[in-house]
DNA sequence: TGCTTTTATTGATATAAATCAATAAAAAAA
DNA sequence: TTTTTTTATTGATTTATATCAATAAAAGCA
């Protein structure tokens, strides 16, 4: 069974995420205000896009999906591992959730409220900035996102799929992927048989190996090129 | 002939942009500091992706394109008008320009040296807020994009770039588009064949007037029904 | 355990949009 | 002005990818 974290102050967080690297007692003191954590099964909502943004939420444990959801079909924004930082669009604006966020695994949710984050946000310059950052980054990220969405073909997207998980996710040439097939495809925005049948070229050709949900990417080199060459 | 503007004091600024609107005269002081104009001839450049983002850039006259350049193709990312401030990724990440940005028009551009933009960010936490409201809505925007060009058609696409220039850039629905066709297909992520064959059936079935550059939106529901369903 | 439902896979076909190609119009240059 | 260059337009063809359809495998449930 799951072991349960026992958290219950910011001072003492073993697990910080770096963006609460530079607060001061006193700052943690106010985020762990009201603070708490959530556990959530595989499949479960985390939140749902439209609804009140309340709460950053910081990934403690687990995977989760944030997904655009649009009358034609799902885009798969991005995959979340611990520990991050959800900063959403909307934080700053409307204050409602932009995308939907929901549990790939098991997750574990430490849950702040967006009113005292944003008191530190306001005593703490340092922060504000870090906070900036944060959101920046991620800006830049849906940057690259529009790019290979609107510019590589499906093996360019798919290829770079592979790359993002070994790379950024999982960390290793082998894995095992917490998504489905439909979930990989929303996240290339091709279909789900197109993605199977490029995955199906890529084992043919010995770039990798499939079984089930287990990939190994053998030929590293040429996944990459021809994620590059779309 | 162009008026040139007489600009030498932010606090007397007549056209600030609505982020600098809460600013002290103390604030305004610093952002005047080495703040300069800069008048840009149509097709020029006010800055490069890649390149050194050394100052924030404030519309004042004209229009401008920001275009992400890649390998394939330009993505048409938006067009700006005044009085905006061009906020764009790397402000507070890798100090890089992320996007080119050119001059459409005639174009004034006020250069406040990024440096002092963030010395009145760690000094006034109101204004903290207000940057990073500005760039989660950018960021949002982005959103939308990225939903607009994975998931409409052709026909949605441009009709919803019609929209775009009438609702956001021309505020009217007639106007003359300061873009060229290629232009407008990069803004869509179509080949401009395909946006010339989309507006031609636009005009053929009177859903709009087309002469050269001169558009007027006659069956303004319509366009909008066809943005919509994609 | 077998039964049902969901997910994955593969093949055949349709289609939206790109590419290729040629001409026309407009803009820029001489 | 005429010439040259660029931009716009239209048609014919190709192609990448979606859709449709059928089966297979896996997962959940009785």
């Amino acid at each position: 069974m799951h072991k349960v974290r026992e958290c219950h102050n910011c001072n003492d967080c073993e697990i910080k995420s770096p963006l609460f690297q530079h607060l001061s007692n006193e700052d943690l003191e106010i985020m762990n205000r009201e603070r708490f954590v959530v556990r959530y099964q595989p499949g479960e909502l985390l939140f749902k896009q439209g609804s009140s943004y309340t709460h950053v939420i910081v990934l403690i444990t687990g995977l989760l999906k944030c997904t655009i959801e649009s009358a034609a079909r799902d885009l798969l924004l991005n995959v979340a591992k611990p520990v991050e930082v959800i900063t959403g669009p909307g934080l700053f604006t409307d204050l409602k959730h932009h995308y939907s966020a929901s549990a790939l695994t098991h997750v574990e949710a430490c849950c702040i409220p967006l009113n005292h984050l944003k008191e530190v946000f306001r005593r703490n310059p340092a922060f504000a900035e870090d906070v900036s950052r944060e959101i920046d980054a991620r800006r830049l990220f849906s940057f690259q996102r529009l790019v290979t969405l609107t510019q590589k073909h499906v093996h360019g997207r798919v290829a770079e799929a592979l790359l993002y998980f070994s790379n950024h996710i999982y960390e290793s040439q082998a894995f095992q992927l917490d998504i489905s097939r439909q979930e990989l495809a929303d996240l290339c925005s091709v279909t789900k048989e197109s993605a199977i049948r490029v995955l199906k070229e890529l084992k043919d050709e010995g770039l990798i190996v499939i079984e089930g949900n287990n990939i190994e990417i053998i030929d590293y080199q040429m996944i990459e090129k021809i994620s590059n060459l779309g």
